[in-house]
DNA sequence: GTCTATAAGCCGATAGAC
DNA sequence: GTCTATCGGCTTATAGAC
């Protein structure tokens, strides 16, 4: 009947909520492992060390979500006349997917914010080691829709779109949903306003 | 001959940009201190708590910022026709001079954006309170300018703006400054191109 | 104002019993 | 795999000499 949630996932689950609410080096293993119902030892038993918690972190939710937004590209891309509008989606539909259907999602992407600002040698190694293909196959795939926007003109502008929909996603925009909204029709709301507002962004006149 | 620096400001510059590298929880003030070359005891001489301490660093930088941001938009409020990109660069260009004029500038830009990701009441009440103003007085300057947008739909794209503009004035993005070209026409351009992409997202049809 | 010395406590990581 | 106990080191903050 119930889940069997591993000491592995609950230390991964409280970690995500904490680090969302604290940072990296704000919480500790100590305050993770208590949160977790799990002993201290753990951690190191299961993860060797916080360094790598980390990494593990990120890697139980990434690998999902960029493996959805290739898929997605692929489809946008096998259409007859691809649109912006099409491979925009397939960067930002998964994103609002995992943030707003799977559990602990929300803190997630409140984590990834955070990673953004994190200058720290390990964790940007990590990242941009891992999944920064994804960033250039999307520029790849993006280009000849825009012939006449340079090369660098269009790297500026897709990380523009990806900073504006990193922080949009972390709680702590502006925008709340309205009583009697429901959570997805919020999400759908959001995704068209974030494309929308991506497509013309991109499409700016030189 | 040569400037005098007080302790006291020795000590922000150093933690500004330890902050900036580390994250708050992440740089110590024994690395402060040590950086700043002053007794460690003088940081809570001088500013009774680390806590007060990093407010002091944030007083120091936005009290001109804000002042600066102000004067431009009521500028561009005074012509007959205001603009959208008159008001965004009303926005966008004080803190792109701070960051690039004022020594340690680029350091605090970066403190500026941890401190969005951070969630931590003390710092988010100390900012939302002496500064929470300027971006409402923004959107209220804008609204008259985009009377097409519903009210709803221009907080969206604000939260946008203002998420894209943070992302982009932290380094970590994707674009590097190509070599040969120095640090300040780097910043230029991502200023042009920021405000393009803005005005472009902002007016982008329903 | 600046210094030394130290208090009081939290940190990550590990050894070793079960 | 999970536990207790602990090591060595780091943290903020302060008391008190100069």
């Amino acid at each position: 009947m119930h889940p069997h949630f591993s000491t592995k996932e609950r230390i991964l689950s409280a970690a995500e909520e904490l680090f969302a609410r604290h940072g990296f080096a704000g919480a500790s293993l100590r305050q993770v492992t208590a949160a977790a119902n799990v002993n201290l030892a753990a951690v190191n038993y299961h993860f060797g060390s916080k360094d790598n918690l980390i990494n593990e972190l990120f890697r139980r939710r990434l690998d999902e979500l960029t493996a959805r937004r290739l898929e997605m590209l692929e489809q946008a891309e096998a259409q007859p006349k691809p649109t912006l509008e099409a491979i925009l989606e397939a960067f930002v539909l998964p994103a609002l997917n995992l943030a707003s259907d799977q559990l602990g999602g929300s803190a997630f992407m409140r984590v990834l914010a955070r990673a953004y600002a994190e200058h720290d040698q390990t964790l940007r190694k990590f990242l941009s080691g891992n999944y920064g293909h994804v960033l250039k196959r999307f520029a790849q795939a993006i280009r000849p829709l825009l012939p006449e926007l340079d090369k660098e003109a269009l790297y500026w502008r897709l990380d523009f779109v990806s900073g504006a929909l990193t922080y949009a996603m972390s709680d702590f925009g502006a925008v709340k949903r309205p009583p009697g909204r429901s959570e997805e029709d919020h999400r759908r709301q959001a995704a068209r306003e974030f494309v929308r507002f991506a497509v013309a962004g991109l499409r700016a006149p030189e």
